[in-house]
DNA sequence: CTTGAAGCTCTAGTGACTAGAGCAATTACA
DNA sequence: TGTAATTGCTCTAGTCACTAGAGCTTCAAG
């Protein structure tokens, strides 16, 4: 029997922030102790850790409940839960080109400020105006 | 003179997302018609295209609001524009190292799953276990 | 038996918007 | 000039995934 402090060590998920994956309903309300305080087995311990797993792959707390309640089905197929799994692939790699984008066009702007003044300062210019843009962005 | 919607239209800033940007403190308040509508100029133009291409950048909005700060002091020393933009140059890299771990790892679970039910899916599998992670990730 | 850490509930705040209700003003066309 | 469609106004509340704080109770160690 874990307490919620124990459980938050052996998963790495922030007390209060357990306590709002219950009121989510994403974990089960465990057991409580006679002094009203949450007592967790292995069973839950799992959970959290599956829990804490997707959300560092970046799954929607929605999506988590999706494979959750697949999960509990094991007789079903699984194109539900690849779909998922394709579909946050598929938005992680956009990020990423976003983000790429955004590198080069800050690489730029931050690196060749050679002004001493606000007033001939190439981040500010930058932002300005759009034209001094190598390549479209956003 | 703009009415918000030739804004929006000119500047691709969403009409609520200028009246909040004017709650925010970002823009001032323009001028009012007789009937209470919103008239705005060529400079408001200008400062909302600057808001608009900074948050392309994935600037904040507490860092742009230092941006325009400072760009209404062409005299002062740019130091301190170059470390929000150094800053955020910095931070999209970390943002774009973190998504490519994701990425690796997704890949692995989303395109080796070729069990028919969930009960022996690797997508499941791989979220209920860590230990099937190739590398470190979150 | 006391002390201090850890737990409890509840409310409110974060960032950057977005949605909707219920009106008023403006604009285009007949 | 009439009217209908569009656009605008304010205000409140919702989004996502937590996070912070107040004010209290329970637990574990010494």
């Amino acid at each position: 029997m874990f307490s919620i402090g124990d459980l938050s060590r052996r998963t790495g998920v922030k007390v209060p922030t357990i306590r709002y994956y219950e009121q989510m309903g994403l974990v089960a309300a465990p057991e409580r102790s006679e002094g009203n305080q949450r007592r967790y087995g292995r069973q839950e311990l799992e959970r959290l850790a599956f829990i804490r797993h997707a959300r560092d792959l970046g799954f929607a707390v929605e999506d988590i409940r999706s494979l959750i309640e697949l999960s509990g089905h094991p007789e079903q197929p699984c194109g539900h839960a690849d779909r998922i799994a394709g579909e946050q692939l598929i938005s992680v790699r956009e990020k990423i080109a976003q983000r790429q984008r955004l590198e080069a066009e800050l690489e730029r702007i931050a690196s060749c400020c050679n002004g001493k003044t606000v007033g001939d300062c190439y981040v500010i210019r930058a932002l300005s105006d759009h034209a001094l843009c190598a390549n479209e962005h956003g």
